[in-house]
RNA sequence: GGGCAGGUACUCAAGCGGUCAACGAGGGCAGACUGUAAAUCUGCUGGCAUAGCCUUCGGAGGUUCAAAUCCUUCCCUGCCCA
């Protein structure tokens, strides 16, 4: 096992609050002089079960922790996920059936062991103990914390200063996930910088309850392929684990290049003294930004998909968008049988490339649809099935269309 | 329990009897430009059998030739009073 010291300069890498840093020094020194693993802790809400790159900031300091040679606990929010969110404002998140929190957090945990090394993994559902809870425990609970205390967390505030509903059981989330932290008697647990204010909550429960209190370790969020808002699955500006080694590879190259030096320390994990020389060199030239971008994407490739994927990503992401040739790979679009001939109107929108035919239609009116790479704009315009012509929609969408 | 203000498309936000599929902004999509970008400019952004028709403005009824706009009622939210 390593030193302290060791142990703590490697924790402290690309992390934003270590707090309280004695106690976690304490913490380790036992841990080294008892040769007993810290439990660090992690909650997961599987109400969306993809994980991305972003996830992949925390996961990878997980791991970071596993390789020390302490233990992982991931906590699949299940009690929480099976409420759900009745305030109107986020109603992105349905009341999920214990079955399907189950199935997404089996997807979760399969996804983060991508990342995590599973032998030095508990996995573990909050309904466990939050179910068992009594009314009167759950009073109980609330009675450990103040509203004033509830209100200083920033988008409490927010809302409650501009109008909007706050209900009581959004109050008891953080309570809940505290009693996590009691549960499964937490040393550290792990979470974005937005969660800072939770994590704190379960300092004070923890004390509450007569334990010693956790750790709380904060990382960075990194931003989405837009690059203001935070990675998310609903704002759709996020690169998947589980994405393909082509669209992972398009994705990242979309992001602006304000975010290069970012992604290089968060998403490739590079040193500081590279981060700092790319940085540098974007700043005064030397560094042609395409090509930084290039080099993120192809390491952010690689480590799920391996080199040689990435390599081929580049080359083909070079074939389609920059020499503009077709992709290696077009998908075949079986027409309907019965007319040697179809309107590019249905071909485009039987196909799926669109969501409606007036959107189709519209593709189509602007432009942005190409039969054998020439431009139609002709939705009536009528396509030879037995040419199987390769058609572009838009700008990734591509197929051939071929004979029933 | 009472009073007041609200609930409009992905989001914010106009409209307050016909000219409204509904101003504007953001977002998204497409075109030009480019480094695949960003910024910028342009167009589009409910559906369909697209010079026309159909379904939308919290829900349900009603008034009217005609309603997002008026009335009734219900649901929801915030504020103030109790």
């Amino acid at each position: 096992m390593r030193t302290v010291a060791e142990q703590l300069e490697i924790i402290r890498q690309n992390a934003v609050d270590l707090l309280p840093e004695e106690d976690l020094i304490a913490k380790l020194t036992r841990s080294v002089a008892t040769n007993t693993p810290l439990r660090i802790k992690l909650g997961l809400d599987p109400s969306r079960p993809d994980i991305h790159i972003g996830h992949a900031v925390v996961l990878n300091k997980l791991r970071q922790f596993q390789d020390l040679g302490h233990t992982v606990v991931l906590i699949i929010g299940d009690f929480t996920a099976m409420i759900g969110d009745p305030t109107g404002k986020s109603k992105t998140r349905p009341a999920l059936t214990l079955e399907e929190t189950r199935a997404n957090g089996q997807t979760y945990v399969d996804q983060a062991s991508l990342i995590l090394d599973r032998e030095r993994t508990e996995v573990v559902y909050n309904s466990q103990w939050l179910d068992q809870l009594s009314f009167k425990d759950v009073v109980g609970l609330a009675g450990k914390y103040t509203v004033a205390q509830l209100l200083e967390r920033d988008d409490f505030t927010k809302r409650y200063r501009s109008g909007e509903p706050i209900s009581v059981h959004e109050f008891l989330y953080p309570l809940s996930q505290a009693y996590d932290s009691v549960a499964i008697r937490s040393d550290v647990e792990l979470g974005g910088t937005d969660q800072k204010f939770n994590l704190l909550v379960g300092r004070e429960i923890m004390r509450q309850y007569g334990m010693e209190p956790q750790c709380i370790l904060t990382m960075p969020i990194l931003e989405g392929t837009d690059g203001v808002e935070k990675m998310s699955k609903s704002l759709d500006n996020y690169i998947g684990l589980t994405d393909s080694p082509k669209d992972m590879f398009g994705k990242t190259m979309s992001i602006p290049d304000t975010l290069i030096a970012r992604y290089l320390q968060y998403a490739c994990y590079a040193s500081t003294d590279e981060v700092a020389t790319v940085s540098a060199g974007l700043a005064d030239g030397r560094v042609h930004p395409r090509n930084a971008k290039v080099d993120v994407a192809k390491r952010i490739v690689a480590q799920y998909h391996g080199s040689a994927a990435a390599d081929e990503a580049f080359a083909e992401f070079e074939r389609v968008f920059v020499k503009k040739d077709e992709p290696d790979e077009i998908p075949d679009w079986q027409a309907p049988s019965g007319s040697p001939t179809i309107t590019l109107l249905e071909a485009v929108f039987q196909s799926g490339s669109t969501a409606s035919k007036s959107d189709a239609r519209r593709l189509i009116q602007q432009g942005g649809v190409r039969v054998q790479g020439e431009q139609v704009k002709d939705p009536n315009a009528e396509i030879d099935i037995a040419a199987r012509p390769v058609i572009r929609a838009g700008k990734l969408k591509w197929f051939r269309i071929v004979p029933a």
